[in-house]
DNA sequence: CCTGTCTAATTTAACGTTTCACTATTTAAT
DNA sequence: ATTAAATAGTGAAACGTTAAATTAGACAGG
């Protein structure tokens, strides 16, 4: 038995005939080791548990890709579990470390993974405990751009479109844009700021309700992609050209606001590096215990049509 | 021990008294099971494989989603592997069954894990083997209704663009197209008919081809929405407009379609239920052993404004 | 009072690996 | 020639559960 396990494993003192005696048998009996008995003596299971909110989203299919592409050349497998409630039969098996993409677990859960020794990375908000790492974009410096680039293009009446307030992505996204409008000397409390949350259906209505209250408005910045693309259709419905009367950018680049027309201008945030930085941190706090830290993904702007610049010749397409 | 086992899965005789104790004193301890020693001993892991190409294809996130939503209630939960290639580690460890929407992996493969006994579920071809259930889209069906409908609609040059020859799905779609040309007295020999894989890039390619080798087209069905929207949009920039000169259908009704202008006519196939099935289907064969069999999901024609019929009034917007 | 049934709790043997400790053999060093 | 070190292989305990078999009482029927 030892002899099995030790050429199985490439480990202890073998010699080549031994080895190749057991894995000649091996082979004809279609062995295949148990995975629960190796874990049960090993503790480590090669799976890594992933905690979205949902997996149809544009953002998720991407990052279960890159964090899938990360994880499985280094041996470990994804245990992908959406859900919309905290309380379920999380973690407790099967998993050697956890990654969270999915405000709707609370920190009180995060803190008992972690207390049981799990280490675990979260991917959209800070929290500060002993086992936990946290990757995160650049909100605040992203959305800074995002302002900044309205403003560079001549936009005055600048409104925002922002997102669940209770998300430390919505937090994070005000500060910059507040900074952007304190640099440029403009007062905080004179921008329309509509708020909802982070869907299309929103920025739709948010749209609307500028297009009514702030007529004079001429510059969008919406924290997400989806609420942006909600925004420039309400507004084509609304009659009002796309950048011509009214600028819209959004954020996270998703997939589809490449497409549209007019394409729309982002704070890309790449979901390739975010999801290897987490998957590559988990593991290195898996196999060598590393502590936890905090990491912080550069964003960067794209400029598409959706704020194309008249002045400096972008062209409108239509 | 037992008596801990016991109650911890409500088995047995155990007094109402010991009982509060034994839970008491694990609530106290902080006590969890280990996974992998109870699945060494049960031979059962709660966690179900799934095979797919990738994860951010517009198909996958649904359909994960109705896999997990199905399966997690069940208590059962997800291990997601993406791969294009066959050979990997696959599923040896960790699972009860696989769920397998993935032409990379081939019937070999297949054979190997349901002779180890593990059940299986293809979604996207037809597989007879004892162990494995197949839960297929009516792909034929469903093609024959595409074709049926632009000819209803008065086209009378009708052009395929086709996916890749060597997947089933393909053949089905092409049999369904043929068995609705025969019927319409149509030689099929006369259709035209353009190769490609089932990529969007393909779509606009292949539309391109036809606009210059067959003139007078004036319908196109598509062997997938991907390739549809790659169609309408080289036909536009053609300067041909849809429906007007070009009717176009797809296949799949994916999200995305119905969000294009204009939007995509289709032949859809409900992720929900068609995970749903899967799921059931699989956890049914674990749970009690039930034979492989083959399950037919049906199809349906979905009209939009791609092929809105101008003698019946549809408005084409714009 | 004996026997049989029922409930409650306990003992014990697996499940299939890994790995420490050990033996036996060979090779090298003095 | 003796000892030490390296190489190959084996035995057995342990990982944390489950479940079959067993024990110990309590209660009922004859």
């Amino acid at each position: 038995m030892a002899t099995v396990s030790y050429v199985l494993n490439d480990k202890g003192n073998i010699s080549e005939e031994t080895r190749k005696r057991v894995l000649d048998v091996a082979e004809r009996l279609g062995y295949r080791p148990s995975g629960a008995a190796r874990s049960l003596k090993t503790r480590k299971t090669g799976n890594i548990g992933v905690y979205l909110p949902g997996f149809a989203g544009p953002v998720f299919g991407e990052i279960l890709q890159a964090l899938h592409d990360a994880v499985f050349p280094l041996g470990f497998e994804i245990i992908a579990c959406s859900t919309q409630q905290s309380d379920r039969l999380l973690v407790e098996r099967h998993v050697d470390g956890a990654i969270i993409l999915n405000s709707f677990i609370t920190d009180d859960t995060i803190e008992q993974i972690q207390s049981a020794d799990y280490p675990v990375v979260v991917m959209e908000r800070i929290v500060k405990m002993p086992h936990v790492s946290c990757v995160v974009a650049d909100n605040c410096k992203g959305s800074y751009m995002a302002v900044k680039h309205l403003l560079d293009i001549g936009r005055k009446n600048i409104a925002l479109i922002v997102g669940n307030p209770e998300s430390h992505e919505n937090s994070q996204r005000l500060e910059g844009a507040k900074k952007a409008f304190q640099e440029a000397g403009i007062d905080i409390s004179t921008v329309p700021i509509v708020h909802g949350a982070f869907s299309e259906e929103i920025g739709v209505y948010a749209m609307t309700s500028i297009l009514q209250s702030y007529k004079d408005v001429d510059g969008v910045f919406c924290f997400n992609d989806e609420m942006a693309i909600g925004a420039i259709k309400a507004a084509m419905r609304a009659g009002k050209s796309v950048p011509g009367d009214i600028a819209v950018i959004g954020f996270d680049d998703i997939y589809i606001g490449s497409c549209i027309n007019p394409a729309l201008s982002t704070i890309r945030v790449d979901k390739w590096s975010w999801g290897h930085l987490a998957a590559t941190t988990l593991v290195d706090m898996i196999n060598n215990g590393s502590p936890g830290r905090l990491i912080t993904l550069p964003t960067k702007l794209i400029v598409r049509q959706s704020t194309a610049d008249p002045v400096f010749g972008y062209s409108n397409n239509k």
